[in-house]
DNA sequence: GCCACTGTTAGCAT
DNA sequence: CATGCTAACAGTGG
């Protein structure tokens, strides 16, 4: 499940080994991944270099030359797998990019084909219009910042760290990873932190995602980077996945819950506030 | 074979 | 601003 650690990792695989590269055009198996763009359209990518890869929250971007993007979100189970072109596809790739000058090409699979891309046109420091309504980016805000942004949001806490106009990047794993951090109940309101809470809210979604970037993000089921590598953060979640397992601070069995529809799992113990 | 569940987002109603 | 519902889809496990 690809959230802002993991989407990051992708985008650090990926620049190794696409920067620089031209391309040699795209195939469209699934029409259904294009987002307001047509097939005929993406005819304008052949013969572009990647000049840089980008991330915006969840979405990945591949800056191509001449103000050209392709903006990719990968939803629930999208994939990038760099490979040779000798492999043969296989019922979930939906979208392959050829490289110039070799034989790898990039494939988009997706085995519930929820996954999206479309065509971006605007330079580089353009693109951010493309993302109207997202929230910021976690590991870029200060803390003022961050208390102007919860001012004035009533919501419980899970729900509005899983809202991505509020902050962008965050997803079901990592929500429940940062409010145990915080040691915050996730059904806690938004209105009733305390600046001491809010700033240790704050620490704690820079730290849990800055961590587990750095460990390459978390594998729960089928997460890879684009090289096949699995994600180690999985190894230190503290309550995601662990329902009724002992507390790794206090023993206390974790607890399920269902909040906004997600499940949702926080330590009654430490989280009690 | 059936059903519930998985998690992301858009679009809709309230 | 918030909440709750649906739908998109395929695989997994009971």
């Amino acid at each position: 499940m690809p959230e802002l650690p993991e989407v990051e990792t992708i985008r650090r695989s990926l620049a190794r080994r696409l920067v620089g590269r031209r391309l040699a055009g795209c195939r469209v198996m699934g029409p259904h991944v294009l987002q307001g763009c047509r097939p005929a359209e993406l005819r304008q990518l052949r013969g572009l270099r990647v000049a840089d890869l980008g991330r915006r929250g969840k979405y990945l971007i591949i800056v191509l030359e001449k103000g050209v993007s392709l903006v990719f979100h990968l939803k629930m189970t999208g994939q990038f797998l760099l490979g040779g072109a000798e492999r043969p596809l296989d019922r979930h790739t939906h979208f392959v990019l050829r490289l110039a000058g070799g034989k790898e090409d990039l494939r988009f699979r997706d085995v519930r084909k929820f996954g999206r891309l479309r065509l971006v046109r605007g330079r580089e420091d353009e693109l951010e219009s493309a993302f109207s309504g997202l929230g910021p980016e976690p590991l870029q805000l200060g803390r003022d910042e961050f208390a102007r942004l919860v001012k004035g949001r009533t919501g419980r806490l899970k729900s509005l760290l899983l809202n991505q106009s509020f902050l962008a990047g965050i997803g079901n794993i990592y929500a429940d990873e940062i409010l145990f951090a915080a040691r915050l109940h996730p059904l806690a309101s938004a209105a009733g932190l305390s600046p001491a809470q809010r700033n240790r809210l704050w620490r704690s979604l820079r730290r849990v995602l800055g961590r587990a970037v750095a460990r390459g993000g978390s594998t729960v089921r089928d997460y890879r980077d684009a090289d096949g590598r699995t994600g180690l953060f999985q190894i230190e979640h503290k309550v995601y996945g662990r329902a009724s397992l002992p507390c790794r601070r206090c023993r206390q069995p974790i607890r399920r819950i269902v909040v906004g529809g997600r499940s949702t799992h926080f330590c009654p113990r430490c989280q009690s506030s």
